[in-house]
DNA sequence: CTGTTAGCGCTTTCAA
DNA sequence: TTGAAAGCGCTAACAG
């Protein structure tokens, strides 16, 4: 069967291609009986509009491109699935893909992304510095940023409080009476690894801790890097009594190491880590996390988008930035032991 | 600055259109001297060529759908991936959507895709019955079922042997000394449900165990029916001594239930589920899992549409399929216990 | 209410 | 080696 077109219904129906546009497209202003006889003719042809050659002449194509590093971290699922429910309501589809933390594979997206001259694209860029985004910003693409920010560009942006969050994380294990605290950071050239170790920093100097330096570790935010840092704190002369870890998949890791070099969790070692894990009810002691509305995160997103699909005068506009509420999820791996 | 087009490359070069496009297109026949000009024109014009534009001509989008019931399942974000992976190699784009196991999303998500008009489809179908796919197969366009079969019509098809899989891992509890296995089952009316419970009653009959119905327990592959089934199980007069679950989800969600309700992993209840989870080894004891080569599943189904969409006579062909291999993942939480 | 028609930006004959 | 021109299927004036 071949794709029928608006002239085969058109013919079928015994009218003019405008008159059929009109009944595709609601636009009212056709007599009852003759829309009756076009839908009936679209029923028979198994007519589908033609959204290629619709956006061609409107100028749109209905798309958002979603591009975030790495789809199967779970956050970046969540993420995603929160954008693609709000914009599939609005009749926007959505494109996936991950830059793996890669500015030049996020570049090549960007270039693919232009040439099919999507709505609007939402991304978690791998490089905040936003230069791989220019040819975007060129065209006057609207974009939105969640979770990192985009710098050197007016960008509305969704991110939730990172320092904050951290902040409250380490309060929280400074309250449980831990001093020796060691920290598993996220890259310090995004966003959140920035933050969040800056959240460390406030509340060490707040209540008069030492930041030392054997106790900061530098992750990249994937599971390895969590696992060895965790490893060498162990080895530590003196390691810490806790570890706050950057994000998912570095306490993963973390976790990980801690279970293999036989490191009491709980006992010995007290652990927080920044972003809901699965595991986090299944290991025991449970651990705490700073959890962060994922989905949310997604739909606001889209929702800023949206706005921005929908306003006139795009140019004028001031840029948004809306911060979401971390949530301190306190279980059980942070209680400070006393060693005798 | 607006998009430049072809033309304006075409008269800043002093050549016509049909130049430009086919230096553009790398298709040769063009003076050295003239396409130098025209690629210069193209970067000073910063432009990039109109993918709707040229689909429209073309009638090929470059573009596929991937259908999944839920991207943030683990399983299906790797799937996801994996065809992601190999599609922007070949210069494809990905359009991922989530039916949440829903036929009815699944055939408005089907309206749309083909008003896109891309060039195939990779599904994961939520209804195996494949009537919601009609529309697609009514204008032949090119489609990879992976995970679920798609019945009533010839598709290319990626699975892994589920039925292989479960039988192994059910010997696997009996040769550990369990009589007393009961399953969580997945929905029947899908093949992954219902071959695992096939691989499960062949194994029982094959050494010559009773299936008791009260040990058959009927979930939907999510989180809360595993919880439901797990917790029944345990409230039996005489529990079983073993529970395989037939997917992660249902997994998690038993696992949840046993820590609940006290009942002892490795001890009063062993456990095997099918696929991995990222728990598996942060429980103790550890869980053995049915693992499962999801990214592959993936590539592969990219792979077998790639191959459809480069065929000529596709009317010919004979649909393929590929069934991969799971992998028993054998770790600590299937030890009988002798309770005196 | 309905029809005619001019594009949208590109590819692809066909001719030169 | 190049250019002119005919569409691809649709929308949106404009005219009737």
């Amino acid at each position: 069967m071949k794709k029928a077109t608006i002239e085969d219904v058109a013919r079928k129906a015994n009218v003019s291609v405008a008159t059929v546009s009109r009944v595709i497209n609601a636009q009212g202003g056709v007599r009852k009986s003759t829309e009756e006889k076009i839908v009936q003719a679209i029923k028979e042809l198994n007519y589908v509009r033609n959204a290629v050659a619709r956006s061609m002449v409107r100028k749109e194509t209905k798309t958002i491109a979603v591009i975030v590093p790495d789809i199967c971290n779970p956050f970046f699922s969540e993420v995603v699935a929160g954008v693609e429910r709000k914009a599939i309501a609005k009749d926007y589809f959505t494109m996936v893909s991950s830059s793996n933390e890669s500015k030049i594979n996020e570049r090549k997206l960007i270039q693919h992304i232009i040439e099919r001259g999507v709505d609007g694209v939402v991304v978690t860029t791998a490089d905040e510095s936003g230069e791989q985004l220019k040819p975007l910003f060129d065209l006057r693409v609207p974009i939105v940023a969640v979770d990192r920010v985009i710098k050197n560009y007016q960008v509305d942006t969704v991110i939730i409080g990172n320092r904050e969050g951290a902040y409250e994380a380490v309060r929280h294990l400074i309250h449980e009476g831990h001093k020796d605290i060691a920290i598993i950071r996220g890259p310090q050239n995004t966003t959140p690894g920035y933050e969040r170790y800056n959240g460390y920093v406030q509340a060490m100097k707040e209540f008069g801790l030492d930041i030392r330096e054997e106790f900061i570790g530098d992750g990249d935010f994937r599971e390895d890097s969590g696992y060895e840092i965790a490893k060498k704190f162990s080895q530590l002369d003196t390691p810490p009594t806790a570890i706050f870890s950057s994000n998912n998949l570095m306490s993963i890791g973390a976790l990980k190491a801690i279970q293999e070099m036989n490191w009491k969790l709980g006992e010995e070692i007290s652990f927080l880590g920044f972003d809901d894990i699965e595991i986090a009810t299944f290991t025991r002691p449970q651990i705490t996390t700073v959890s962060r509305p994922m989905r949310q995160l997604g739909e606001v997103a889209f929702q800023l988008l949206y706005d921005q699909l929908m306003e006139e005068n795009i140019e004028e506009r001031k840029s948004r930035e809306i911060i979401l509420t971390p949530h301190l999820n306190v279980r059980e791996s942070c209680k400070r032991k006393i060693v005798l």
